[in-house]
RNA sequence: GGCCCGUUCGUCUAUCGGCUAGGACAUCUCCCUUUCACGGAGGAAAGACGGGUUCGAUUCCCGUACGGGCUACCA
């Protein structure tokens, strides 16, 4: 349909930490891009001033750095159509509002937000709850159609605050072929006039996105589904400023929703429900609020991607687990749902699962290492975590589940489950454990195989099952009822180690 | 209210007119494991409703219902 360049574009408002379905957006939008060797740019959409927040931006960059979704143009990364943030290029964008009203597609309105609100309270009804500023109360209101030139004129010259609307046609259809949804269609009479420039010289969104796509090429919009409505705002931009002909394909990509159904997921819903919807960690710089982020929850970011890949899209076969390049070659955007999805977090763990079994210790190591660290557990032996990580990672959903699986290995266990050994220990056993130590304390080879058997032998001597013995024992190097093999973990543990650890609990035992 | 979009197991989804409607998560049963997991076997579980079109509709069309989005000088 068109040849030219795939340039795809992100255009985030840096207003505070980025949302699951932001990233998803991100996703799709890079997944498209490299797979038409095409460019993705990232575009700071900062034009209401009033919601600036601090930090905002650098976490943008955070998480697509996180994410291993780095952008080829944007406004750290530079690039040939720079600046890559709409607060710095907003000096050309009245020219094109002005251009609009030139031609008649647009005019100068200037009602104050005072008389703004008075209309809406004054047309509001039951059967209209929210009035609009379109064809019928425009004629009502103070702008370059209702009052005459000179006045007009005068009011500009005077420097009177006033925006520039679009002038809706009044019997339009605008249609348009949606790349996941197929021929969608607006009648330009129930469409108001959107603000194109506001008040203080800052273009509105409408105006912002359709002059800087057209500006940096972007060849194919992807967006979330609730800026379909302002589609035909868009459409008819792109045809009045004469660039019709350029303007990129459109895709619309569905909503992410709560779990238990009622709209899209938010924040909100994550601190209620107790799972992560921020990417990473954000703290509001007001009100010094944290919000809890995936990778901080223990996600891997290969996971993040994964699994926000599958909501809303599939390849078509069985297949769930997918890197990051097989969905740059796998990824069509006709494979898109059109319905949205609603967000479950026991699948987004078990992806998350998936990909730790499936990624190699060493790859884990450095994560794994600092979630130790945050637990006061300072591992210097590589080596030594790496074969820890291989023999408990299967057991780990989350990375922090690995303070649980792996602690134990480098510190005595915090807590003694003493009373899971309790109520079936006897003299018997007690004196099982003391021969035990002693036959470890003569052993000279220390590996699993071997200590399963001195174990299983001595317990035969003594008239004991050794499935009586295990627990004891996992108690006694573990402190709990889990982890891997207890003969794997006495390996590792050492000779000098596990015996301490035996003979510190049967001191407890015996005063318990 | 108006406009727009959507609708297959509880959830994510496959199906592009003829299927015993498949898979995954969750759930249940069993096996493995005298920890917790992993793994294996199996079970229960779905086409919103009503009309068409058709030899035949989950699939195409139209209504209805339901759900969602938008309705700011926010994006």
């Amino acid at each position: 349909m068109n040849s030219r360049k795939v340039r795809v574009r992100f255009a985030p408002s840096p207003t505070g930490g980025l949302h699951l379905g932001g990233v998803r957006t991100v996703l799709f939008n890079y997944l498209f891009a490299k797979q038409h060797g095409g460019d993705f740019i990232l575009r700071i959409e900062d034009t209401d001033q009033t919601r600036f927040v601090p930090g905002a931006e650098a976490y943008i960059f955070n998480t697509l750095n996180w994410c291993g979704l780095t952008p080829d143009e944007s406004p750290v990364h530079g690039g040939p159509f720079a600046p890559y943030r709409q607060s710095e290029r907003k000096a050309s964008y009245r020219q094109y509002a002005e251009e609009l009203v030139k031609n008649g597609y647009a005019y100068y309105a200037f009602d104050t937000p005072e008389e703004l609100e008075q209309m809406r309270a004054q047309f509001k009804t039951a059967e209209n709850p929210s009035p609009q500023y379109n064809q019928q109360i425009r004629i009502k209101m103070r702008n370059s159609l209702t009052l005459d030139a000179a006045t007009v004129a005068q009011l500009l010259k005077d420097g009177v605050p006033h925006v520039i609307r679009i002038k809706m046609p009044e019997q339009e259809t605008v249609h348009f072929t949606d790349m996941i949804r197929g021929e969608v269609s607006f009648h330009t009479s129930q469409v108001d006039d959107k603000v194109l420039l506001k008040a203080d010289g800052m273009p509105t969104y409408h105006l912002a996105v359709v002059v800087d796509d057209y500006l940096m090429q972007i060849s194919h919009a992807f967006r979330g589904e609730e800026w379909l409505p302002s589609a035909p705002v868009h459409l008819l931009l792109w045809k009045y400023l004469g660039w019709e002909a350029q303007m990129p394909q459109w895709a619309h990509l569905p909503l992410i929703l709560k779990p238990e159904g009622n709209g899209k997921l938010s924040k909100r819903d994550g601190d209620r429900l107790g799972f992560p919807v921020f990417a990473m960690d954000w703290t509001d710089p007001k009100s010094n609020e944290l919000t809890i982020g995936f990778k901080e929850r223990g996600f891997l970011p290969e996971a993040f991607v994964n699994l926000l890949a599958m909501l809303g899209w599939n390849d078509g076969t069985d297949q769930e687990i997918f890197s990051l390049d097989e969905l740059v070659q796998k990824f069509s955007i006709e494979r898109v749902h059109k319905a949205g999805a609603k967000f479950d977090y026991e699948k987004a763990k078990w992806f998350n699962h998936e990909w730790i079994k499936r990624t190699e210790a060493r790859r884990l190591l450095p994560a794994v290492k600092e979630i130790l660290a945050a637990d006061r557990m300072m591992v210097t032996d590589d080596a030594l975590l790496e074969k820890i990580i291989n023999l408990v990672k299967e057991r780990c959903t989350l990375l922090t589940d690995f303070t649980q699986q792996a602690s134990f290995f480098f510190a005595l266990p915090a807590e003694m489950d003493t009373a899971a050994v309790k109520p079936k220990w006897d003299d018997k056993k007690n004196l099982f454990f003391t021969e035990l130590i002693r036959s470890f304390q003569l052993s000279t080879l220390w590996e699993a195989a071997g200590l399963e058997t001195t174990f299983k032998e001595l317990a035969a001597a003594n008239q004991l099952k050794p499935g009586e013995l295990m627990l004891p024992l996992r108690i006694m190097l573990v402190g709990g009822k889990y982890g891997p093999g207890v003969f794997d973990i006495a390996a590792i543990l050492g000779k000098e180690e596990t015996i301490r650890r035996i003979t510190h609990t049967l001191s407890l035992l015996e005063h318990a």
